[in-house]
DNA sequence: CCCGTGTTGATTGTTCAACAATAGCCCCGA
DNA sequence: TCGGGGCTATTGTTGAACAATCAACACGGG
C-alpha cells in the first residue's frame, strides 16, 4: 500500500487521515458542497472505510464536513451568517486575549515568528503559506490567554473561515494587506500600549471582515 | 439483539451509544480515571466495536474521556487547573453574553422554563435533575449570544464540568443553593436591570468555583 | 402532459472475523 | 534490587458481508 507515504506516525491513523483531509480541504482541493465519496476517497487514501468514518467524524466535529445521514459527507459550504458569526466571536475571543495578557508571555515569541513567516513567504508570494502564518499569528494570540480549550475552539473556527477562504481566488488580496497589520499590532503590543494593540487589532479584524464578506458575495453572484 | 431499547432513533447508532455513554458519565456511573474497555463496554451495549469507537472518538473530541494509543480510552480525570480554567471561561462567556443580550431574546423563555425546572426538581430532592436544569439555564444564557458555536463549546465545557461534580457526593450542597439564585439573575435581568444581573451572575459563578474547588481538594484528600 | 408509484442501483450504516502492533506483566537471572 | 526477554491481553486496522436508506428512473393512470 501507500501508507507509508506519510513518515513513521506515532498517533493513530484516523487522526493522520483527517490531518491529510484537512489540509487538501484549506487548500483548496475540493469545491464548497461537494459530496465526499467514501469509497473514492479510501481507495485515494489507501485506508479503509472504516478508518475512513473515523477521521469524517472528526472533522464533521470540527465543522470542516457535514455528515447527512445515509447520504454522506459533504464540505461544509460556509453562508454569510457563518462568515459574520465568526469575526464576532473573533473580535470577542482575541480582543480579550490581547487586553488581558501578561506582556512577556511565552506567546508573544510565538507571535514573532509568526509575523517573521509571513513577512519572509509574502516575498515569495506563497499566498498559502502566509494565509497559514497569518493563522498561526491569531492562534498566538489566543494562547496569551493560557486557556488550552479556548486554544482548540479558537484553531476550530479559524479552519473553519479559511473554508470559506478557498472559495476566493483572489488569495494575494486576501491575505497579503495584513502581514504589516500583524507586525504592527505586535509591536505595538510590545511597547507596553496595549490598548492601541487591542484597537488596531479590532480595526484589524473589521477590514478583514468586510474584505472576506464582499469577495463571498461576489462568489455566490457568478 | 437489544437495540430497539432506545427507542427507534432517527440518528446514527454511533451517536446514540455516544449520548448514553455520556449520560453514564455525568451520572457518575464510572470513576474518573477508569479505563474503558471496549469488548466490555460493547458486549454491554450490544453494539459492535467499530460503532463503539466511533462514539468514543466523538466522547474524546468532547474532553469527556481521553485517549491514549494502543492503551485505551479512560474517563477523563478533571484536575484544579482544568476546574479554575472552565470557572474562567464560563465568566468570560457568560457575563459578556448577559451583558449584550436583547432584552427579549427567546432565550428568556428557556431561562424561566429551566428554572421552573429546577425548583420543581428541588422540592423532590433530585439533585441531578436539578443539575440538569441548571445547567440548562446557563445554557440559555449563552444562547443569548445568538451564535451556534459558542453555543455547541460552552455545551462541550459545561459537560467537563459536570464530570468534576460527579466526584462529590454532597449533591445537595453542589446544586440546591444556585435554583434561588438562578431565579434572581433572571428576575433581576427581566426588571432590565442588566448591570446588576451581569453582577448576580459574576458573584454566583465567583461562589459556585469555590465550592467546587473545596469539594474537590476534600476529595483527591481521601 | 402531469403526477404518483414501484423498482432498481448505488451509497451509507453496521457487524463480524481476522491479523498486526503495542503495552503491561510475569518470570528469570545476575 | 534491577534489567531483560518473552507472553498475553488489548487496541489498531483491514476487508468483506449484509441491512437500511436514498435518488433516479421507468411505468401506468388521469
Amino acid at each position: 500500500m501507500k501508507k507509508q507515504a506519510l513518515e513513521d506516525r506515532r498517533e493513530s491513523l484516523g487522526n493522520t487521515v483527517a490531518a491529510g483531509i484537512r489540509r487538501l480541504l484549506v487548500e483548496g482541493a475540493f469545491t464548497p458542497g461537494q459530496r465526499l465519496s467514501e469509497v473514492a476517497l479510501c481507495e485515494r487514501l489507501g485506508v479503509s472505510r472504516n478508518t475512513l468514518r473515523e477521521a469524517f467524524r472528526t472533522l464533521a466535529h470540527e465543522g470542516l464536513v457535514t455528515h447527512q445521514p445515509h447520504r454522506g459527507v459533504f464540505v461544509t459550504s460556509p453562508d454569510a451568517a457563518s462568515i459574520v458569526e465568526i469575526y464576532r466571536l473573533r473580535r470577542f475571543i482575541e480582543c480579550r486575549a490581547l487586553s488581558e495578557a501578561w506582556p512577556s508571555h511565552p506567546a508573544v515569541r510565538e507571535m514573532r515568528v509568526a509575523v517573521d513567516e509571513a513577512h519572509a513567504r509574502s516575498e515569495q508570494q506563497d499566498w498559502l503559506a502566509v494565509g497559514t502564518a497569518n493563522m498561526a499569528f491569531h492562534g498566538a494570540i489566543v494562547a496569551l490567554a493560557d486557556s488550552p480549550r479556548l486554544n482548540g475552539f479558537f484553531r476550530q473556527i479559524l479552519a473553519e473561515l479559511r473554508l470559506a477562504f478557498g472559495l476566493m481566488s483572489d488569495k494575494e488580496w486576501l491575505h497579503a494587506p495584513y502581514v504589516d497589520m500583524n507586525r504592527q499590532v505586535l509591536e505595538t503590543f510590545e511597547a507596553s500600549d496595549t490598548k492601541a494593540a487591542v484597537a488596531l487589532l479590532e480595526q484589524y479584524l473589521a477590514q478583514s471582515e468586510r474584505v472576506v464578506l464582499a469577495a463571498w458575495e461576489r462568489q455566490v453572484a457568478t
